[in-house]
DNA sequence: CATTAGCACTCTTATTAATAGAGTGCTAAA
DNA sequence: TTTAGCACTCTATTAATAAGAGTGCTAATG
C-alpha cells in the first residue's frame, strides 16, 4: 500500500473517530469504525494504534474505545481544504433571521450573537473593538437637567455612544451653540486628534474658541476619559454548560473565570483581530486552565473593506467542526454585508 | 399554651427548617431542629406533623426529613413585618460597584443585573419599559451615506436610541434644516402625539411642513413604526442552571423555553409594574411550568416619583429571602437615585 | 505483505444483596 | 404538655458478582 494511501486511510478513520464522537461523546471502538469502512476490526485496531502513537487520539483507559485529542482535532481541521457551503436552507434561515434585523449597528451585533447562538446551539461571541482611532462624525449635546448633559457622539462608523455629564454652571441655553462649534472643530478628528486640537487651541489665547472650552471643560473632560473598550457580546453560555463534558465539577469556576469577567474572552479573541478569515483555537491551544476543553472558532467581520471585529462560537473541543465552521464563515458574510449597506 | 404562643413555635420551627434547607438543599430532620430550639425532637415532630397538615412543608418519603412548600416559603416571607436592613459592608459593596458608574442611562441599567447577579449569586434580571407614552426631547439626522440617515432619539427621560433609515432621496444636505424642524414641531410629544400631529398637518395643504413631511416620509414611517418593546436584561443566568435542584435533567428545556425567549419572563415581571415594593413570586405561583421550582424576586424602580421599571433576580425557590429580599430592595433605591440624580 | 480471525486479558458498568442509618409515628410515662 | 422509648420504613452505601465492551497480540489466510 502506498504512502498516499496509507494517510488517506489514517485521515478517513480519525474523521469517523471524530464525527462518532461529536455526536456520542463517548469513546469509539473499533468495530464501529469497522462498520462504517468495511474493513475488520482488527486492521482497524492496527490503524488506530498508529494514530494514537502520533498522539492523534489517546485511551480513556484499557479497554475503552479511543477518544480525538486536540491534537487530532487540529489534524482533521486542517485537513478541510476548502470551505463546504452551507446547505441551501441552513443559509435561507439564517437570512430570514436577519430580516427582522434591527437598524442600529449596535443592535445589529447583539442580535448576531444570539443568532449565532440560537443556529449553533453553541455559545454566541461578538468581538467590537472601539479604537482610539475611529473618528467622531457628530456630537451633540442635550440640556437633561440643571448642569446635566446629555452628551451624544456618532463615529465615522455609524456608532452611536451617550453619556451624561455634570457641568460646573447651566448651559442649558448654550448647548445648541457649543454643539455648532464642537462639530465644525471636531468633524473627522479622532479622540487623540482632538486632544491634539485642543491642547493647541488653548494655548493660542484670544481664540473665539477659548469660551467654549471654558464653559464645556467637564465635557471635554469626559470625552476624552472615555475609555471606549472593545465591547464582548456573549450569548447562549447555557449551552456550554449544558454540554456533558461540564457536567457536576468546575462549573462555577468556568462561569466566574471565564465568562464573568469577559476581558480573558476578549484577550484571547483579540489576538486574531489581524486576521480575517476563520480561527480555530482548540482545547489547550488556549492556554488559559479553565477553556482546556473548549474551542474558540471565529470569523472575521467588516464594514466595506475594513476589518472591525470577529464574531463566532464557544463550545466544547468536541464540535460539529464540518458543519459550524462553514456557518460561521457565512454569518460573518452576511453581517459584513449588511454593515456595510448601512453605511452606504 | 396559648393560642400565640402556639403559633409562634410554628413560625419559629419552619424557619428553622427554611434556614437550613436553604443551606443544605437536603431534608431537614426533627433532631437538627430540636437541637436549634432546645426542645426534644418529638415536640418538634408534633409541631412538624401540624406543619405538614396545614401545607407548609413535605415528607419526600417516609424516612427523610422535611421539606419546605411553596405555602411554606409564602407563610415565611409574608412572616416579614419590616425590611430588615442590609448589613454596612454589603451596602458600601454595593455602592462601591456603581462609583465605576455607566454614565448613560442604557449602560447602567444593563450594569445593574450584573450587579444583581455578582452580590446574590442569582440570575439578576432588569426590566425597562419602553412604553408608547415616553415624549421624545430630541431628535437628530445625520447623514452617514447616501439615501442613509441616521436617527437618533432623546426621550425625556434622557434614554437615547438609534437607527439607520433608508430614503428614497439622498438628503445629505437637508439633514440639519430638517432636524431643526422635526425638533421644534415634535418636543414634549408622544409617539401617538407625534402620529396625530402628522395627520392633522398632512390635512391642511400648503403648509410650510408639508415639504419636511414629503422628503422625510421614509424616516417618519420608520419612527411610527419603531416598536419600542420592553427591555429585559438578564445576567447570570448560569447561577441558576449551576443549583442542584436542576441538575442534569430538563434543564436544555428550561434555557430554551425561559432565558432564551425573554418574552414570557417580561410578562411575568410586567404584571408587577404598577406596584413599587418587593413582589415575591414563588414556585408554582408561577403558573409557567418550567418555573415552577423558581422563585421571582423584583422591586420597583423609580427615576423621580416615576415608577419606571423592575429589577430582581431569579433563583430557586429555596432562597435566602431574609437576606435577598433587603438586597434587592436596597439596589433598588441606589438605582432609583442615580437614574433621578442623572435627569435632574 | 496486508488483512483478518481468534483468543486471552483488562477495565468499566450494571446488577444484586446486604447493611447501616436517618427519621418518623405512636404510645406510655413524667 | 412534654419527653423517652421503640418498632417500623425507606434511603443510601457498600461489597460482590456478573456482563460487556474493547484492546493487543499471534497465527492463519489470500
Amino acid at each position: 500500500m502506498s504512502l498516499k494511501d496509507f494517510k488517506e486511510r489514517q485521515n478517513k478513520i480519525l474523521e469517523i473517530i471524530i464525527s462518532s464522537y461529536v455526536n456520542t461523546a463517548s469513546p469509539i471502538g473499533s468495530r464501529t469504525v469497522s462498520k462504517k469502512m468495511g474493513l475488520s476490526s482488527a486492521t482497524v485496531r492496527n490503524v488506530m494504534a498508529d494514530l494514537e502513537e502520533f498522539g492523534y487520539i489517546t485511551h480513556p483507559h484499557t479497554s475503552a474505545g479511543r477518544v480525538p485529542t486536540d491534537k487530532g482535532y487540529r489534524r482533521y481541521v486542517e485537513s478541510f481544504t476548502r470551505l463546504r457551503s452551507i446547505p441551501k436552507d441552513e443559509a435561507r434561515h439564517i437570512e430570514e433571521e436577519y430580516k427582522i434585523r434591527r437598524k442600529s449597528i449596535n443592535d445589529l451585533i447583539k442580535k448576531t450573537a444570539e443568532i449565532l447562538s440560537a443556529i449553533t446551539h453553541q455559545t454566541g461571541v461578538v468581538l467590537f473593538p472601539k479604537g482610539e482611532d475611529s473618528t467622531f462624525k457628530h456630537i451633540e449635546l442635550i440640556s437633561v437637567g440643571k448642569k446635566k448633559i446629555l452628551v451624544v457622539l456618532v463615529t465615522s462608523a455609524g456608532v452611536v455612544e451617550n453619556f451624561i455629564a455634570d457641568t460646573k454652571e447651566d448651559l442649558a441655553g448654550d448647548a445648541a451653540v457649543i454643539t455648532n462649534l464642537l462639530n465644525s472643530e471636531c468633524y473627522g478628528l479622532s479622540l487623540t486628534g482632538i486632544k491634539n486640537m485642543l491642547l493647541k487651541r488653548i494655548k493660542q489665547e484670544r481664540d473665539s474658541f477659548q469660551l467654549v472650552i471654558e464653559k464645556t471643560s467637564d465635557i471635554i473632560e469626559s470625552i476624552l476619559n472615555l475609555h471606549r473598550e472593545s465591547e464582548l457580546y456573549l450569548e447562549g453560555t447555557s449551552y456550554l454548560l449544558a454540554q456533558p463534558e461540564f457536567e457536576g465539577k468546575e462549573i462555577a469556576r468556568l462561569i466566574r473565570e471565564v465568562f464573568e469577567d469577559k476581558s480573558v474572552l476578549s484577550k484571547l479573541i483579540e489576538q486574531d483581530l489581524g486576521e480575517s478569515g476563520i480561527r480555530i483555537h482548540i482545547g489547550k491551544e488556549n492556554k488559559f486552565p479553565y477553556m482546556r476543553d473548549c474551542t474558540i472558532l471565529t470569523s472575521g467581520y467588516r464594514i466595506k473593506d475594513e476589518l472591525v471585529g470577529r464574531l463566532g462560537i464557544i463550545g466544547p473541543t468536541r464540535m460539529e467542526y464540518d458543519h459550524l465552521i462553514p456557518v460561521v464563515n457565512y454569518v460573518s458574510d452576511v453581517v459584513s454585508k449588511i454593515l456595510s449597506g448601512l453605511v452606504e
